[in-house]
DNA sequence: GTGAAAGCGCTAACAC
DNA sequence: GTGTTAGCGCTTTCAC
């Protein structure tokens, strides 16, 4: 099933039929009816292969991401699928795993098929941006997710720092004065981020001598736990705990129930996320939410304005996450969402 | 950058820089190092688009997979991911929604742009999948997950079937006789396998008459949560619930908590995933862990085989689901018989 | 308006 | 072994 035989039914050249498909080129009227009536009847699609080798244009977005069997990343993916299949385009997704090396030949794997554009959805790690430093290697437009700010690079983020803030702010106005802080792994930026903004709250607050009450987790509730164990034991005067994510906060809560300490009475928790298991937490978690889906949406966005307009304005789009009240603070208490 | 400027720099035809490329014909040392040279010099890299009209493979597989920012989903997709690139393989992912009537359009957007075959990672739920019934109308090699068995198609499924059964079983080997159950949205294939494994398991101990204890929730917490408030007005003397996700369980250890029921002295709770969380619930629950992630690679190793073998038409490989003992069976039970 | 023809970048016969 | 050439299925000049 092909334009010729298309062609060959309506009587008419495969030009003609290009054009009727496209409109790029007017057509009569006649031959129009008969053209449509030709690939009605055979059931005619247009190849989209040969479409993009001759217009250069494959009408795919190559995406890859990380560890995105967790919660997080593939609300980012869902969100990019949606946004760029409501505007025409595909996705192909590659996955790589935190300890890949294997960036480049994932990437080059993406060019050769030639796709529209990139976007990059790993989360940044150590110095796994460096291949970005001298200028992007490609001469395709990419757009970068969570990622610290560069010059001429496009990326889209959501504002960590101010996530730390508003959540340890939040504990502030509760009247808790003893703040600590469970990290995710401070290679990650947006763990750092997220500290930085903890620390700001703090030192805002004439709290600067406990910007040390901090320990390090993983993302893993087991981790969680077992940051909390330490902070206990480093700082047993802690009432409250600003933790990176929902999951450490699970175990957080877990080892300060074993301490037999109460939560929010004792102590304080707020998590980060908002994972839909969160306001089932018991009690029901004071968390975070970060809009990842769209986050997705505002990615495919600027990746598409960057495939029409290649003289690349270097943007920096920002999103403010958003603080979401439960029962694990005390104080204000909200119901589950429903 | 095309091959022509290879053959150039080289000194020989494009025919031979493919054939150095490819191997498929003998090549000279002598020219073989020199197209190799030209090649590194050039920074060539083949144009896979070009590559895939000409040999009509365009080793890229479609995934069609349905709300896949939950944690099932998402890990079969990774699953997918992963040994497809092993196999050297992309991946181009489409998501429906639940309430689809675009899986015509999805289908065809994939075969349009020559995927080698498609994987179809959508929940059987209602009829969305009688548009296989009446033989598949792709002359593109498909396999399903998670589907019904049907002639003449290939699937990859757990068996979730034995997995309700498991959980039942281990129940009643705690001596538990009064088993309750909850259930996912019965549109679901899967939600009515999982009740009817606990309903076989029911029968074979002799409490066939029990097999009504049941109420249906959607997977969400919440929905556990009312469930088990329903479950718990209707058929008070429960002293156990299968629940058919972990989700649920959390939002049913809510509810009976909320009732002064203790888990597991009062009501013993299996749930069915093993998310990660599950290990920090309080307490922690006792699941059927089934693994996606190998599903999604035995689905492309299935793929696979039928891109090779076309004529192999209809297998279908059952993947057993694994019981994981924690602490929400406890041993000791508490309740007065009534 | 419409048809003929020249590619897009590659592979696969087929000569030599 | 290597070069030549005819496509893969489509779009896009460019005549008419």
């Amino acid at each position: 099933m092909t334009i010729k035989d298309v062609a060959r039914r309506a009587g008419v050249s495969t030009g003609t039929v290009s054009n009727t498909l496209s409109g790029k080129q007017p057509v009569s009227e006649a031959t129009r009816q008969r053209v449509l009536e030709a690939i009605e009847e055979l059931g005619y699609h247009p190849n989209e292969v040969a479409r993009s080798l001759v217009t250069q244009r494959s009408h795919t977005l190559g995406v890859v991401a990380m560890g995105f069997d967790y919660f997080g990343p593939s609300q980012t993916v869902t969100g990019i699928e949606r946004e760029a299949r409501r505007q025409g385009y595909l996705v192909t997704l590659s996955v790589v795993s935190p300890d890949d090396t294997d960036a480049d030949e994932v990437l080059q794997a993406l060019v050769d098929r030639r796709m529209d554009g990139i976007i990059w959805a790993v989360p940044e790690i150590g110095d796994n941006h460096a291949w970005i430093e001298n200028g992007i290697p490609l001469e395709l437009p990419v757009v970068f997710t969570n990622m610290e700010r560069r010059s001429d690079v496009a990326a889209t983020v959501v504002d960590n720092f101010a996530g730390g803030k508003t959540a340890t702010e939040h504990l502030l106005s509760q009247g808790r004065r003893r703040i600590g802080h469970i990290t995710g792994p401070l290679v990650w930026w947006e763990a750092r981020e997220r500290r930085r903004g903890w620390q700001a709250a703090l030192r805002a607050a004439g709290l600067a001598d406990q910007t040390t009450w901090w320990e390090e987790g993983d993302w893993s509730a087991r981790s969680g736990r077992e940051a909390m164990e330490r902070l206990l034991a480093r700082c047993p005067q802690v009432d409250a705990v600003f933790v990176q994510n929902d999951q450490m906060a699970l175990g957080a809560i877990t080892a300060l129930r074993g301490r037999g300490l109460r939560v929010p009475e004792d102590v304080a928790l707020v998590g980060f996320d908002d994972i839909p298991e969160a306001a089932y937490f018991e009690p029901p978690l004071t968390t975070i939410r970060q809009d990842l889906y769209e986050l997705g949406r505002a990615t495919v966005q600027t990746l598409l304005e960057l495939i029409e307009t290649p003289d690349a304005r270097q943007c920096y789009i920002s999103l403010k996450p958003q603080l979401i009240v439960r029962e694990s603070c005390g104080g204000v208490i909200s119901r589950a969402p429903s």
